[in-house]
DNA sequence: AGCACGCCGACT
DNA sequence: GTCGGCGTGCTC
């Protein structure tokens, strides 16, 4: 008789615990690893545990133990180096283990039913044989102008997928029209591990790097194989792309493959597009924008060592590659790559977790660096390099203020900016306007009785969306009609307050009814392609005068915007959040990098009430790193962020004294080398119904923090309002009004 | 998180 | 009478 083999698991509920099941002999023949997935019943329902112990005897009692249904077979089990690292995060973000797996892993690895994969499909152009394809052809340059890029777009490449081609904006109706004309053909392509050969680079697209350029190259490459962090700090337009390219190249051409993170979708078709340019070799993508059998390929094939690249938003951090050499965080100051919910990771300090554990470099890249990582770069914990030209020889926008303190404003713009854009125009050159609040306005009131149209389960003012008729919560994203009379007097004279996107695109179109306005924003975008479309129209010159939301900030270049306008920024000014100063100054320098271009400069106008505000002032007259190094200061003299660690624990309910005495009781624990603020409701108190509560935990110290937290979380049990609040933790809290 | 169990209000 | 609302407790 065998030894009795007993299996500690992760389990997908919300616990910080594993659960240890016995393995029956029938099915002792099977491998029971570290990262192998077996089934098992749970409660009086069958789900996916991960094997994260395996041990022949026990703590556990005995005769509590369940034994394990069966092990699955399908795919693979999940690679060791995978595995460690997700121990690692729920460890650092005191997050139960079974959520982190859960959230890490493609969904079809966490269902019980098997799922077969079906081989990628890679399409390619037929050689133009005979006449009938050149009249197909032909036709395309006429009529179908979307199948006329496409067929060009992938007589471009060797070869693509259909989810490169989707992320590159086109549709299965396009690629099934291409087909049907017999112009292209798809092929199964057996997927074989990743080979770097002579004409996996395209060398012609190479560009001759800067000096400044040249040195980061170098650096990186001379540092494989090791761990390093590298902060590359370049102002718009200096050429970071390239400078990732170049070192990819090192990296690639020793068969070993790179992770490139980007923020939130927009920016994946253009980086997609700039790397199949360079190289052809096997990129896969990952972002919300694939379905999960999708996601499953890439996982799969990026496992397999078939993948050379693997580009993706936050979540692909956690795509297994078998022989990493590189990766490499875009815009790594943007808030996307920290999750807003349950699991609240940051990609950037995962990504840099998982570089440190594989010894691999890591290259950090932005125009605006993080605080954080700014000061670490300061501090040479990272490597620091800089941009400081812009290729081409082009100058960085002039920002410049308007004082609208004394000033009347029509729809929220001064008199001096109407000016400014009707020149603009004249010279035939765009405008953009940039307003980071979408919606006609903010709030709705009653001009007699001051009544304001307030969200039952917020407790906060609606904004009216008066396209669609629409009141709308944007906090919990509730809807009602717009009442016709005040529910309080019955008088109709209900008007908005404020402005948003949608009144200012009004307006412009109106009071300049020559020119074409376009409004981009989430509302704007909703559908799929839509961005894509509005964005081609743009640079089309189709519409003159842009306005939008911070959607405008990410990545897009408008070569022929001279004017930027900035409305609206003042909140950020007198904010609590000791952050928002930081994402003013990051969101102001990324808009301004939008615009112009070498021949015709672009200019930066942003209206406030307090033009002599010395954040204001620092940001126009010394620039972003000034500003940067300034608030780091800052932070040093009030012990904040990064010299000092802080961890929110938040607590909510359907009444507001629950939470509170929750964490009132919390916060009367003694902990060493850790200061406890709070508990205080969260800047929105209520939302979607539920009362929320903040307690702040900071330390001078990491460690000091996580035994702090762990303190917390071990008195939990004892604590008497426990049972009646939903609590969580967040390690490194970004955004602490949520 | 699921899911069951259990205790009160308004339906055929 | 019972259907279902969600408060509470449990999961190796």
């Amino acid at each position: 008789m065998s030894q009795p083999l007993f299996l500690q698991l992760a389990i997908p509920v919300p616990m910080r615990q594993l659960f240890t099941y016995s393995v029956p002999e029938s099915l002792q023949n099977n491998e029971f690893a570290i990262g192998e997935r077996v089934i098992v019943p749970f409660g009086n329902r069958q789900v996916i545990g991960i094997i994260l112990a395996v041990s022949n005897k026990t703590e556990f009692a005995q005769e509590k133990l369940k034994p394990i249904t069966s092990k699955v077979t399908a795919h693979h089990k999940i690679p060791l180096p995978l595995t460690q690292l997700l121990m690692t995060c729920a460890r650092y973000y005191h997050h139960p283990i079974g959520d982190v797996f859960q959230q890490a892993l493609p969904v079809l690895l966490r269902q019980v039913d098997n799922i077969t994969l079906a081989p990628t499909l890679y399409w390619q152009c037929q050689p133009l044989t005979d006449e009938t394809q050149e009249i197909e052809l032909a036709k395309l340059t006429t009529r179908a102008t979307k199948q006329q890029q496409l067929y060009h777009l992938i007589s471009n490449h060797q070869q693509l997928s259909w989810p490169e081609i989707r992320t590159l904006g086109f549709s299965k109706t396009q690629l099934s029209a291409l087909e049907k004309k017999q112009l292209i053909v798809s092929t199964e392509k057996e997927s074989e591990p990743f080979q770097w050969h002579s004409d996996s680079l395209n060398q012609q697209d190479e560009l001759n790097l800067s000096a400044e350029q040249a040195v980061i190259v170098s650096a990186v490459s001379q540092l494989l194989k090791q761990y390093s962090c590298h902060l590359v700090d370049g102002i718009t337009g200096s050429g970071k792309t390239e400078v990732y390219l170049q070192t990819m190249t090192k990296v690639l051409s020793q068969n070993q493959q790179v992770l490139v993170l980007v923020p939130e979708i927009g920016l994946t078709p253009q980086t997609l597009n700039r790397f199949e340019q360079r190289f052809n070799v096997p990129i896969f993508l990952h972002h919300s924008g694939l379905n999960d059998k999708e996601r499953l390929a890439t996982w799969h094939n990026a496992y397999q060592g078939n993948a050379a690249i693997v580009i993706g938003t936050r979540s692909a951090i956690f795509t297994p590659l078998p022989d990493l050499g590189l990766i490499i965080v875009d815009e790594e100051h943007d808030a996307s790559f920290k999750q807003q919910d349950s699991f609240r990771y940051h990609g950037r300090d995962v990504a840099i977790l998982r570089a440190k554990q594989l010894n691999i470099p890591i290259i950090l890249g932005s125009a605006t660096p993080s605080f954080e990582s700014l000061h670490n770069a300061l501090n040479a914990k990272y490597h620091y390099h800089r941009l400081t030209k812009r290729a081409g020889g082009s100058t960085e926008a002039k920002i410049a203020l308007i004082d609208v303190a004394n000033q009347p404003l029509e729809f929220g713009l001064s008199r001096p900016l109407k000016q400014l854009i009707t020149n603009t125009l004249a010279r035939g050159e765009q405008v953009l306007v940039f307003l980071n609040r979408r919606g006609f306005s903010p709030a709705i009131n009653c001009q007699e009785c001051h009544w304001v149209a307030n969200c039952q389960r917020c407790e906060r003012p609606y904004t009216l969306h008066r396209s669609q008729g629409l009141l709308i919560c944007h906090h919990c994203a509730s809807q009602k009609r717009v009442p016709p009379q005040c529910p309080d007097c019955g008088s109709i004279r209900i008007k908005p307050v404020g402005q948003g996107t949608e009144q200012i695109e009004e307006y412009l179109s109106e009071h300049f009814n020559h020119h074409s306005t376009v409004r981009i924003d989430r509302d704007s975008t909703r559908r799929k392609g839509e961005l894509n479309k509005l964005l081609q129209q743009v640079s089309n010159k189709e519409h003159q005068i842009l306005i939008g939301t911070q959607m405008l900030a990410k990545g897009h270049h408008f070569p022929d915007v001279t004017l930027v306008a900035i409305l609206d920024i003042d909140g950020a000014l007198f904010s609590f959040d000791y952050r928002a100063a930081e994402n003013m100054a990051q969101l102001i320098v990324q808009v301004a990098g939008r615009a112009g271009r070498a021949s015709k400069p672009g200019k930066v106008i942003i209206q406030t009430q307090y033009p002599q505000h010395p954040l204001l002032q620092d940001l126009v007259n010394n620039g972003y790193q000034h500003f940067a190094q300034q608030g780091l200061t800052e932070r040093q003299m009030a012990l904040l962020p990064p010299f000092g660690y802080q961890a929110l624990f938040r607590a909510d309910a359907n009444y507001p004294s629950y939470p509170e005495k929750f964490l009132r009781q919390l916060s009367q624990i003694n902990l060493n080398d850790c200061e406890i603020a709070g508990p205080m409701p969260a800047a929105i108190e209520k939302r979607a119904g539920k009362y929320r509560y903040h307690l702040i935990v900071q330390a001078k110290s990491r460690t000091a923090l996580h035994q702090g937290i762990s303190q917390l979380i071990n008195h939990i049990p004892n604590n008497e309002w426990q049972t009646k609040v939903r609590w969580s933790v967040d390690i490194d809290p970004q955004d602490l009004s949520w």
